[in-house]
Parts: structure tokens; sequence; C-alpha cells
DNA sequence: GGCCCGCATGGTT
DNA sequence: GAACCATGCGGGC
């Protein structure tokens, strides 16, 4: 069993820590030769060949054959070792008992997460697949994600104690240290945890190691690591007075963990208040409560603090087996990063982060990756992938400027302290393993602080990000690197990902699934989503379920991270909104947008059902009507205000009137004595303010303008009720509607959101056998179909028409000169620009568009259109633009 | 004049 | 009402 090399150096040889070994190796050893951690907090010093043997995992196969313990895998039967220190790490207890090799353990985890493989915990204890010091070891125990992170609900009702316990144990076993690289961890439920440490309690607990290890936490500010290496740890808390209630290995170490999450020496000597807590029983809350805020401190900052461990080898690395300057603490601190700063807040055991920040981080940065992607990002390597949070790019964050906003909490959580404004460099690995160096820095802001990124231009530009789209950050391990990842706000719905949810170069998120707490609605269906909005584009459809549309809108503000009402907008096009008052001014609901539209003259809606849900579609589009009000007088009698769109005057008029969208006393035909602009108003302005809030007294802009309270809901159809408004009497270009896309929110998903705004970058193409696609371009041939009928039969009667009637006839009364669509044509000048542009259709694509569009081109909702494409010539010809849309819809 | 930096403002939660 | 945060904006280069 000796080696040449350990004998050449017998002299100053260690002996291998392997009882069954005792080969010599030279001291210091030429490599290095570290086994398991011991109980004392250092590792076990192995020759060459045990060494290796145990970094393969061999090690209790070789020398632990003929022991007890030896249990088979509950999945793949494999011969599983239960009972030495060596093997804690390679084996997961199951629920339902027996055990399962942390291979297996590791694809179940994949495979099936569930509520507990979902939790931090279980996340963490994937690190213990881990070869080197993660720096995040005890971070899921502290909390960051304990609690924001998916939050499951089973997480959140264990009590106080189980949130200790898997606490605990998910650093202990979290610690690559400690379990060595033996193979990846698994899942480890509740029980196996306690099962491990009622096995780690049957050894003997010595003064001596107890000695060590409080010594070790007590100078550490982590010294969590140290007393939470094993519970044999706990017998320091003996010394603490705490003996007798923590003689049980696992309970002593959830104490030990809890005054070194304290991370203050002085706390861990005498926190015996702290400390009087039954391993088994549950947690006081008060104690509970202290102690989980000292660990979400301590967790919130875990990679950093990590790292600071780093920065002590002297402390740190023997129990890290000698990883200090590790690439973690590269990664974590580049070289601006390892400053005094850093180290003080370590050594102080401070935290920045308090219960409250685990406890508030917003939903809308929870990270929403799934156990899927995370496979995906780690691939077969036994890198665990930690989602921190993540963020929907804002128009600030996206443009130029390079500057992320980062969510404070997540900040402080997640990323290194800095006390100076101006931050540290940051590491951050894409999802294409490409290094980015970023600025992470904060500007001082009302007593407090905006945390940003700065330098991320390039990177938001090699994902071609946008805004809408979503950032995530995570965290790699045992690398420790910071990963950003990203997801597209189309991803949900885009063709690849429809298909395969493929996470591309990000870690696109499944629509569903995996946002069963947050992001629900609409986000849970995006196809659904897709169709509506595609109706809504091609037919002017109207939603008959307004709770759907409802829904709808504030799934768009809840599930795409809780946009802010009008935030959505780019500086740009938020000029154009500012400049444009009347557009300010004149915003409506949707529900108000969907009161104007008016059917088509001699055209009787049809209802069709889409996925369930109730569409009213007009084979010729809906034009907009005049905006009115409904009042009930004193007598109960309901009636209809309108204001004349000349004189503005406001005219009485029957419930049942339907007002063009130009609407003037002319054409007040119910009131003949009110047929004119000349004619008094029939109530003062008092009075009609009083019966109309808000409306009747202002401009004429402004009588119409409706309190944009519920504007979330409207974003899709206020500017097109503008038009109506701004139309001056003209209807609503009703081609518009059907390719010009209504304001949606960013990382709407509807097949018009999904394309870039550029034209540039993956879209739906002619061959996309997508829902989304197949139901539109179904839809879409049934329409032209008919329509183009509809056409030619217009065509020939206007013919006939038109030889009857030559002399009479204008030229320009071109045949279908009484379809409502041709007098779309002349509209020109609504402010359809701001419809669209917001959501990332270009202005100049949109002016291209705008300015090419004719009213039988409505149709051709090639959503996938490229503003390039759109200066090609419009065809003269109806029917030819018919016959190429039918090629289009036939593809 | 354009860009960048840093702070201020104000809407939203 | 406080905190957060998107973004506006002024000043400097």
């Amino acid at each position: 069993m000796s080696s040449p090399s350990s004998a050449a150096a017998v002299a100053t040889a260690k002996i291998c820590f392997n009882s069954q070994c005792k080969e010599p190796f030279p001291d210091p050893p030429p490599t290095r030769r570290k086994g398991w951690r011991l109980r004392s907090g250092e590792i076990a010093e192995l020759c060459d060949r045990c060494s290796c043997m145990f970094e393969q995992g061999n090690f209790c196969e070789t020398f632990h054959s003929d022991d007890g313990g030896w249990r088979n895998c509950e999945t793949c039967g494999k011969r599983v070792h239960c009972g030495c220190i060596v093997s804690a790490p390679t084996y997961v207890f199951l629920d339902a008992g027996g055990v399962d090799c942390v291979a297996c353990a590791r694809k179940s985890l994949v495979t099936a997460p569930n509520q507990m493989l979902s939790s931090p915990m279980l996340m963490s204890q994937q690190v213990s697949e881990r070869k080197e010091f993660p720096a995040k070891s005890w971070k899921p125990l502290s909390g960051p994600f304990f609690g924001q992170w998916r939050q499951s609900p089973h997480m959140w009702k264990m009590t106080s104690a189980q949130s200790d316990l898997q606490q605990r144990l998910s650093y202990e076993f979290d610690r690559p240290n400690c379990i060595e690289k033996l193979t990846p961890g698994g899942r480890y439920s509740i029980l196996a945890h306690e099962k491990k440490f009622e096995n780690l309690s049957e050894r003997p607990i010595t003064s001596s190691l107890n000695n060590v290890a409080r010594e070790r936490y007590v100078n550490s500010k982590i010294g969590i690591d140290a007393a939470s290496t094993f519970g044999m740890f706990h017998g320091e808390d003996n010394a603490d007075g705490v003996q007798d209630s923590c003689r049980h290995v696992g309970e002593n170490d959830s104490v030990s963990t809890r005054k070194a999450v304290n991370g203050d020496p002085c706390s861990t000597s005498a926190s015996g208040a702290n400390l009087d807590v039954h391993p088994n029983s549950c947690v006081k809350p008060a104690t509970s409560s202290a102690i989980k805020e000292d660990t979400s401190s301590l967790g919130l900052a875990a990679p950093f603090q990590s790292a600071n461990d780093l920065k002590e080898p002297s402390r740190y690395s023997n129990q890290s087996q000698g990883q200090a300057g590790s690439p973690l603490s590269k990664q974590f601190y580049p070289q601006g990063m390892m400053d005094a700063e850093l180290q003080t807040q370590i050594r102080n055991g401070k935290s920045r982060v308090d219960n409250r920040a685990r406890s508030q981080l917003l939903p809308r940065y929870w990270p929403r990756i799934t156990d899927k992607e995370l496979q995906q990002i780690s691939g077969d390597s036994n890198s665990v992938i930690t989602p921190l949070f993540e963020k929907m790019l804002s128009a600030s964050d996206a443009g130029r400027i390079g500057r992320l906003v980062l969510p404070k909490k997540c900040a402080e959580a997640y990323f290194p302290t800095i006390s100076q404004p101006e931050g540290l460099p940051l590491k951050v690995q894409d999802a294409n393993g490409k290094d980015w160096v970023f600025q992470f820095r904060f500007w001082p802001n009302n007593n407090s602080r905006m945390y940003v990124l700065e330098g991320v231009t390039p990177c938001i530009q090699a994902m071609q990000l946008q805004a809408g789209d979503t950032v995530t950050f995570s965290r790699i391990d045992p690398e420790g690197k910071l990963i950003m990842g990203f997801r597209k706000a189309s991803s949900v719905s885009s063709e690849q990902d429809c298909q395969t949810l493929k996470s591309g170069n990000g870690f696109s998120t499944p629509p569903e699934g995996d946002n069963k707490g947050t992001a629900k609605d609409f986000k849970g269906n995006p196809e659904l989503r897709n169709l509506i909005n595609t109706a809504e584009q091609w037919n002017c459809t109207k939603l008959a379920n307004e709770g759907l549309l409802q829904k709808d809108g504030l799934n768009a503000r809840s599930s795409q991270g809780g946009r802010r009402k009008g935030s959505n907008l780019g500086s740009k096009s938020k000029r154009l909104r500012i400049e444009n008052e009347d557009s300010m001014e004149l915003k409506v609901t949707w529900e108000e947008a969907q009161q104007l539209l008016r059917p088509p003259p001699n055209c009787i809606p049809s209802v069709v059902l889409v996925e369930g849900h109730e569409f009213e579609e007009y084979e010729e589009a809906p034009v907009l009507g005049k905006r009115t009000y409904f009042t009930t007088n004193r007598s109960g009698e309901n009636c209809q205000w309108a204001q004349c769109e000349d004189c503005l005057k406001w005219r009485r008029l029957p419930v049942d009137a339907l007002l063009p969208s130009r609407w003037t006393c002319s054409n007040n035909t119910w009131d003949s004595e009110r047929s004119l602009c000349s004619a008094a108003q029939e109530l003062s302005m008092e009075l009609l303010a009083e019966l109309i809030p808000c409306k009747a007294g202002a401009s004429k802009r402004s009588k119409v303008k409706v309190e944009t309270d519920n504007v979330e809901v409207s974003d899709g159809l206020d500017t097109l009720a503008n038009l109506a408004i701004l139309g001056e009497g003209e209807n609503l270009p009703a081609s518009q509607p059907t390719t010009k896309h209504p304001r949606h929110r960013p990382g709407c998903t509807c097949i018009v959101c999904i394309q870039p705004p550029s034209g540039k970058g993956p879209k739906h193409k002619q061959t996309c056998t997508c829902n989304v696609c197949l139901t539109v371009k179904r839809r879409f041939r049934t329409l032209m179909l008919r329509r183009e009928k509809r056409q030619s039969e217009k065509e020939a009667e206007t013919a006939r028409k038109q030889q009857k009637q030559q002399s009479n006839q204008s030229p320009e009364k071109a045949p279908g000169g009484n379809d409502p669509l041709k007098i779309d044509i002349g509209v020109s000048n609504s402010p359809q620009k701001a419809m669209t542009n917001d959501e990332g259709i270009s202005d100049e694509g949109f002016e291209r568009r705008r300015a090419s569009e004719s009213p039988l081109k409505a149709p051709q909702i090639d959503l996938n259109i490229q503003p390039e494409r759109e200066e090609e010539p419009s065809p003269k010809s109806n029917s030819g633009s018919m016959l190429r849309l039918l090629q289009d819809a036939a593809t």
C-alpha cells in the first residue's frame, strides 16, 4: 500500500489518515491530498491513493466493504455505504424509507421537482457534489432562498424548528468541504437530514474537538462554517451551557448554527439564551425569530461571505481544504473587490441584508428558473445553479446608457457589499460562458441607494435583449460564479420555445409550471394571450369575456414584473407621447375603448370561440363610434350625452343612439331644436359637470379624458379609442388595428410582441407550426376567402353602377367605395404611432408601414412583417394582395 | 453637439 | 407615508 513517492519522503512524512492505509506521505505533500472533513473541522489528509479513491467515490468500497451500513439505492440498486463519515454525503434518505445514492437523488431532483426539491435546501444540497468549497455553502441556510426563492408554501409552513433544521442541514451538507467530492449531492428530505444527523450523533464528541470548533467559529465571521461542519461541534454548545439539551448532534448542530449565524463571537459565547432550544423541540417563536434574522443576514450575502472565508485562509483553509484563492474568490472578488471594506464586513459578521430583505423581496424578482433550466445550465457537470433573482429590463436598463438598475434588496442580498459609490467590478458570466465585468455600484438616493450595474450594454446587446426581457442572476457552484441569464419576453410563446422550451443561450422559462405562485393568468397560457391579442389585431375583435381581458391586462402587470403604468415606454416613445398632448389626455380604458367599437355597417358580428373564449368577430373591421356618457336624471330617465365636435356643446341623446366618431349638432336627429351649433346647450356646464364629472367641464380634449387609473387594462385599445376621438370624424382606419399593434406590455407574449421591434432576430416563420401561427393562419385563411368573395362581388356590382352612373360618379369613387374600409385609406394622421412604438415597433418602421398601408392590406397581418419589407410597393390590386395573403396563410 | 456621469424627480408599490 | 426605482436632466468632458 505504499507508494514510491511517499516512501521517498518518509522522514518528513505524514501518515495517511485512512486507518486501513497508514501510508506515509511527504509533508507537505506534493499534491493536495484532502479527504473528508473531520469532526474537528479539519480535513483528513490522505495519501495519493486514498485521496484518489476518495475523490472517485470508491473509498468506502475499498476500505469499508466489510463494514456494516451498506444499503442499496432504492432507485438504481447500487450499493451505498451509509455507515461512516466518508459516506455520509453520498446518499440520501428517502422520505418513504430507504436511501438513494446521490446520483439518483440528483436525477430525481431534476425530473421530479417538488416542493422540497425546489426548496433552497435542496438546491443547496446539490452543492454537496462540489469538490471545492462553495462560498454559498450555507447560503441557502441563510436565506435568500429560504423564504424568497420559490417560497414554497411547504417551506413557509414549516415550523421555525424545521426551518432551522433545514437550514442547518442545508448548509452542512451543502458544504463541499465536508462532503468533499463524493458523489453529487442529491435531494435531502428533512427526515434524511435528521437521520443523517442521528448517525452522526453516534460519534463521540471530544472536548478538544469542541474547543476547536468553537474557537473556529468564534474567530470566524462565518463561524457557521466551522460550527456546522458536523454535529459533533455541538459539544461546544455544551460549554455554553446548553450541553444538556444538545446531546443530539443534530440538535446541537442546530444550536451551534444559530450561534454561528449570529456572527458575533460574544453572542456565541454568551448566547445561552439563544441556545436553550431543544433540538427536537420546536423553537420558540422569539428565539426563532431572532435566529432567523441572523440567519438571513448571513445567507443573503453568502457568496461573498464565503469569499471572505477565502480571504482568511488561515482560518478557513483548513476547513476548506485549502481552497483559499480558489476560483471562487476570483469570481466573486475581482481584484477591486478584495478590499478592506469587504473584509471588515465579513469579520464583523455584518449582514447587509436583514430578515426583511429576505422576506420582502418583491415576487417579481423571484427567479423563475425551472429545474430544467438549471439542469441545462449546469449540464452534466456537478455544477449547481442557484437562482438568485431576476429582473425585467426597463427601457433604461436596455438602453444605451449601459446601466442596469438592480433591485436594491437583490443587490444587497446577492452582490457584494459596497460602501463607496464607485462600487466594485463584478464578474458575471453569461449563459454562453462568456465573462463580463460590470461595475457594481450605487448612487445615493433619498437617503438610500440605487444599485446599478454599469457597462452592461455589450452584454445586453450580445444577448440581444431589449426592454421587457428578463435577466436572471444565478450563481453556479462550486465555482461560485455569478451567472447572468436571460429570458426573452417572447420566449414563452416563441416558436422555438413553443416546441422545445429550449433555453437557447438564455434561460428561457417555460410558460407554465414554474410560475405557479406568481405568474398565472395568461402568462400561464401565452398562446391564449396570443390568440386574443391576435384577434384584436386582425379583426378588431371584441373579446366577449371582459373578465378575461381584465385578467390579461392585470397579468401584464403582475406576471411581467409589475411594470408600472406608463413606464413601459421607452424614453423616445415617451417623449413622443408627451409631445402628443392629445395622446396624453385621451386615454380610455380598455372597456371604454371596447364600447367605442361599432360593428361595421351592415355587418353582423360572428362569435367565434377560441380556446373557450368568445370573440366577436367582424369580417370587416369595426368602426369606432363617438364616445358618449350615460346619465340618469332624477326622474330615473336614462339618457346619453355627446359633445358636438364643432361647437363643443353637449347634447342629450337617446340611450340607444350610436354615434359616429365625428358627431356634430347637425347629426342630432333626435332633437331638432338642438341640431344646430347655434342652439344653446340644454344644461349648463355646471350641471353637466355634475352629471358627467371630469368630462363636461373640460376642454375639448380633456372632456373625454378618462381617469387613467384603469389604464392598465386599457393599454390595448386606448390608442384605438384615441383614434376615434382624434379621428375628427373619420372612421377608424379599419385596417390599422390589424396591422398596428396596440400598446402591449413588455413581456407580452402575443404574436405581435414576440416579433423583435427591429425586425431582426427570431420571429415566427411562415412555416411556423406553433399553435398560435396555425390558429392565426387558419382563421386568416377563412377570412380571406370570405373577403375575396365579397370583394369580387362588390367589384362587379360597382362596375355595373359605374356604367350606369358614370357621369355622376366621382372618379375616386372606386369600386368598394362604400366599404368602410375604404375610408380608412384617408386616415393618415392618426396617432397610431402611439399604439406601437412603445412596445418596440420602431417608429420608422411604423411610419413606413403606415405610409404604405391600405385598408385592403390590413388583413395582411404578417405579424412577422419587417418594416423594410413594408416599403415594398403595396399591391394596387386587392386581389393580388389577397392572393399573396392566401399564399402566406396557406403555408 | 454628443456623450457620460451622477443626482434628482416623481410615479408606483 | 416611506421606500423603491425608472428615468429625467444638468453639468462636465
